[in-house]
This record gives structure tokens, sequence and C-alpha cells, in this order.
DNA sequence: GCCAGTCAAGTCCCG
DNA sequence: CGGGACTTGACTGGC
């Protein structure tokens, strides 16, 4: 028996003017003359959007949806040079203490995807130095919401220079430089361009990293087709972890943009994917991510309603039977 | 009120 | 080696 549970995206379809992403760029930053002033307007931003995310959590609880990624951009340019003096911390501290107490209140599993700049292979030490920037602000973020920080942050391997073996040692050499906090908080995906299913795995197992297995980014980038044989292998990564595997799902747009996510999930792909992987595991957390976010969510909770061999637990619950 | 352009970042691709 | 594409959602400016 197997317990499938679905996740979503960082942002609300449903909900009006609930972003969490609200934004400032540098530029428009930097062209505020009052610099006191241009940061209290960061400061709003960040607060608006850590407010959003609990009105976001607030939606979940009540749609029985126990999974969620948090959006990486609720402080804008917390991590950008020019800002160091910036105490972020201490401007959103009370909507994140909110925030801490509502997740107290109503557990779900919450993450992070730091956005694909954040590289832990890079040969650059610059550029592995602001990666560990972001995900010291993701670290601090998990702590002020009082959630454990393992296993929080998905991250993908990184850049492939021309030569992937040698980029993969690279990752293995740059994870000796990381502190042993950051190293609990990482999970690995295979990606859509670069690294695929194998070689993900080959850095977790040698590693202890969990992997989180993109479906979709595999059926775009694979040297097998097949990846019934490595499923066991991702299950063992997971025994690195306390918390049930995860994983990610999504549907091409179209044959012609295969790589680019579509508005909903197909069920029958998806359908499909849970039969193979029945039984293998007690529990599976799957990120649903397509543009039409918690809409494509709700869509697909009522596409496997009724199905044979699934049995509803709740709003976003499955049991496969 | 809509549409095109801009903004960030690192990598990759082309010339 | 340099410039442009890629990607994402938010925002700005022009009409």
């Amino acid at each position: 028996m197997t317990i499938v549970r679905l996740g979503y995206v960082a942002m609300s379809m449903e909900l009006q003017n609930c972003s969490p992403s609200q934004t400032m760029t540098f530029s428009q930053f930097s062209k505020l003359k009052d610099r006191e002033a241009a940061i209290k307007k960061l400061e709003r931003i960040a607060i608006s959007n850590i407010e959003n995310c609990i009105r976001l959590l607030k939606h979940n609880n009540a749609s029985e949806i126990h999974f969620f990624r948090l959006s990486s951009r609720l402080v804008p340019l917390a991590n950008h040079d020019e800002l160091s003096d910036w105490d972020f911390m201490q401007a959103i501290r009370g909507p994140l203490s909110q925030m801490a107490d509502y997740i107290a209140e109503h557990p779900s599993r919450i993450d992070f995807h730091p956005d694909h700049f954040v590289v832990l292979n890079s040969p650059v030490s610059d550029i592995l130095k602001i990666s560990l920037k972001t995900l010291r602000m993701h670290e601090l973020l998990l702590k002020g919401m009082g959630i454990d920080i393992e296993h929080r942050c998905v991250l993908h391997v990184g850049g492939g220079y021309n030569d992937k073996e040698k980029a993969l040692e690279q990752f293995i050499h740059n994870w000796g430089f990381i502190k042993p906090e950051i190293q609990r908080m990482v999970m690995l995906e295979n990606d859509d361009t670069t690294f695929t299913l194998k070689e993900t795995l080959y850095l977790c197992e040698k590693l202890g990293i969990p992997m989180v297995f993109d479906y979709h980014h595999h059926k775009a980038n694979h040297e097998t087709d097949d990846w019934e044989d490595d499923w066991g292998r991702v299950v063992e990564t997971w025994n690195n972890s306390t918390l049930p595997l995860k994983m990610h799902i999504s549907s091409p747009r179209s044959e012609k943009e295969f790589r680019a996510h579509s508005d909903y999930v197909n069920p029958e792909f998806f359908l499909d994917f849970l039969s193979n992987v029945k039984g293998s595991v007690p529990e599976i957390y799957c990120m649903i991510e397509a543009k039409q976010k918690d809409a494509a969510l709700f869509r697909l909770m009522e596409d496997l309603t009724g199905k044979e061999g699934i049995e509803k637990i709740d709003g976003s619950s499955f049991k496969l039977i």
C-alpha cells in the first residue's frame, strides 16, 4: 500500500492579490534617492509577501492540501551585495513568527526550490559563495518559520561545463567546503538539460543526499528511457532522511515545447506513473508543477477521485490499493 | 486596461 | 571572447 500526497508551487490562481513574490529590482532600488526610504519599501514588500504566504497556508488547510513549496523570492534583494548591511530578518520578524505559529498549529510539508542560480558545483569560488549565501537566507527563513531545516531545499546539480564527469567531481569537491548544517537542507533533482537521473543518483548515493525524481525532466533528458530499474535506488536515498520520499510531476506543454510545463497535469500520465510505483514505498509526496498552480492540483484531485485502484483519504491524499 | 519591454541571475550556444 | 537566449513572475511604460 502506498499513500500519495499532492502539493503545488508557491502561488494561488484562486486567491486574489495574494502574490508571495512581489519584488523590487536593484535598478528600481538604485533610482530611489532616499536609501532609507527605499529599504523601508523593500521591507513593506517582504512583509506583504510573508503575510500572503500565511493566507496561502490557510487556503491550503481549507482545501486539505498538506504539501506546499514556498516562493524563494519572499525578501527582494535579500542577497544583494549592496544591501549586506540590511537586517531583513529583523524587519520581517513579526509576520515570520505569526507564520511559525500558524505552521505549528497546522502542520504540513513545506519546502523551497531556490532558483537555478544557486550552483553548488561551480568551479568559480565567488559563484559558490553567493550560492551559499542564498542557501543561508533560506536557512534563516526556515528557522524563523519554526521548520526543521532538514531536506527543505531542492537544488539541481548545476552546470555541465563541457565535461559532466568533471562537473560531478567538482560538486563532490565543493560539497566538502559546505557546512553540515547547510548540507542537511539540500535535496538534489535531475534536470531537463544536463544531469540525468543516473548522474544525479551517483551524487546522492555518494554524498547521502535524498534524490527528488522529476519524471518530466527524466522524459526530456535521459541516457535510457527506463527509470523503473533506478527507482529502488531513488527510494534508498531517502533512508538518509526522516521525511518521506518526494518527487516532481508535470506534463509537457506540447511535443514541440516538450520541456515547458503545461497548464495542467495529464491524469493518465500520472496514473501510469503511480501504477509503476505502487507498493514500492509507504508514502510519496508529489509536487505538482503546473502553470495553473493550485487550480491544476484541484483538477487533478477531481480526476483521480473514483479511479480504479485509488482510494481517497482526504482532499489531496490518496491510497493506492 | 492591455501589450510589449524590462529586470535579475548563471549557463549555454552561436559566431 | 562577446553577445544573446533561456527562464520566471512582477512590474513599468506606452497607447
